[in-house]
DNA sequence: GAGTGGTCTAGACCACGGT
DNA sequence: CCGTGGTCTAGACCACTCG
């Protein structure tokens, strides 16, 4: 009469799938080899293609394998650690080590944003766009709301869109003295322009990092940047040159 | 011949309906409300369940929805913003807030956690685990590695396992002067017990903290947190009292 | 026991990347 | 063009919760 319950509960078959596919990636594959294509590994582990990707799946949002239509399966490189600590306390910049300005326009915020700025809910911003980068790879894509008047200093609001607009605004945040900053972390999945510019399918699953810039107690800017969660992990730390591979 | 692509690329139609439900659930639907079930869903929407699942995946990854086997869907809260903010510079405490000790036991940690700890791969070490409990819901289960060279002082290391054992090595490190500490957040899906613990299944999405704790120039200690991303947002800030939703 | 979400199957067709 | 992963279908059965 032990109280132990072994296999009483038997696991699902793509759990035990992922397990037995976690092993023979770490003795049997190198980064970036190709594995079997779906058809192939579901007949060699007799089980239907659909249980087959769910374990693929699983692999995948943990960062072990990577998965592009039309190429194959490969087995992906640790996650890189990208720091996003908060110690700086700097303005974003058009210099900023990785960032790269790629757009600016006018628009009405997500109604989340606009709390956050305090505005009034049909209230137009400064929307500067700017895509983090890597090694030629886009690890992040980043909107930035900037209130008008956040930036007074700003040549006429109506100036063409684009890269030079940017710049324009973010040049002229750094003439605000920051008070501080407020950041969070969580799940979301890629909206269909982010997505394509983070090379991902709609729906892709990403770190939202969410901040805030306080500058003579209000808010003076938001920045919503999506960060790709399949080959990124942030790091925080004074030191952040360390390394876990989960 | 405007360059425009409009419907040239049809989304799929999973997304198109997470579209409609996410819009659903703003308009109509209030928090802890049921949902129809799945097969009503699918039906109503003309597609087939699976699609539909595919959908509710979505959302649910975006902490819209929560979905109980043998219960139903229902409407999510809002994610609760959850300090992890590494400013206070101390160690985990018995007594920190929200944080309850759960077990201690000795074992050999993870190659990657060894490695973080500087030990050869076969060193026993202390590994207490603890739940951060919010209103009797469990947010995070933690892993706390810490080599017996950390806590000299503690009596006895074939002491019976059990939270008794965890007070006592949570309080040994209090001795141990912190030097600093390093940070990282990753996406993961948890582990069988950690899914147990958290009221979720196996592979359910988990954000990954990975906490160094620095003393002497040594790594003392080392976390690794599991926090449900279905229900959490991770907060860094000064202020960390902000919301935003999406 | 009735009803829910979770797992699994065996197919089909589509969209994309490279040859 | 062919092979890949991505989407979708229409079923079946299982595990869980609750009355």
């Amino acid at each position: 009469m032990g109280t132990t319950q072994l296999e009483t509960v038997p696991e699902p078959k793509y759990w035990h799938l992922r397990t037995v596919l976690a092993e023979a990636l770490d003795s049997e594959f190198a980064v970036g080899e190709i594995l079997p294509n779906e058809r192939e590994l579901a007949a060699r582990f007799g089980v239907a293609r659909a249980t087959l990707r769910q374990a693929l799946e699983q692999l995948e949002l943990e960062g072990r394998l990577q998965r592009r239509r039309g190429v194959g399966t490969t087995v992906a490189p640790p996650r890189m650690g990208v720091d996003v600590s908060t110690s700086q306390h700097a303005w974003p910049d058009a210099s900023d080590e990785g960032w790269d300005p790629v757009d600016c326009a006018s628009a009405v915020p997500p109604a989340a944003v606009a709390r956050l700025l305090e505005l009034a809910g049909d209230e137009a911003v400064h929307t500067v766009r700017r895509l983090r980068l890597s090694h030629g790879q886009a690890l992040a894509a980043e909107q930035l709301y900037v209130p008008a008047a956040s930036v007074p200093g700003l040549p006429a609001a109506d100036a063409p869109a684009g890269q030079d607009r940017a710049r324009a605004v973010l040049r002229e945040l750094q003439r605000l003295s920051l008070a501080g900053q407020d950041r969070s972390v969580e799940l979301g999945s890629a909206r269909a322009d982010d997505a394509r510019e983070l090379d991902r399918l709609p729906g892709a699953p990403v770190l939202v990092v969410t901040t805030r810039y306080l500058s003579a107690g209000r808010t003076a800017a938001v920045s919503v940047a999506t960060y790709r969660a399949d080959t990124c992990r942030l790091t925080f730390g004074d030191a952040g040159d360390f390394r876990i591979a989960s």
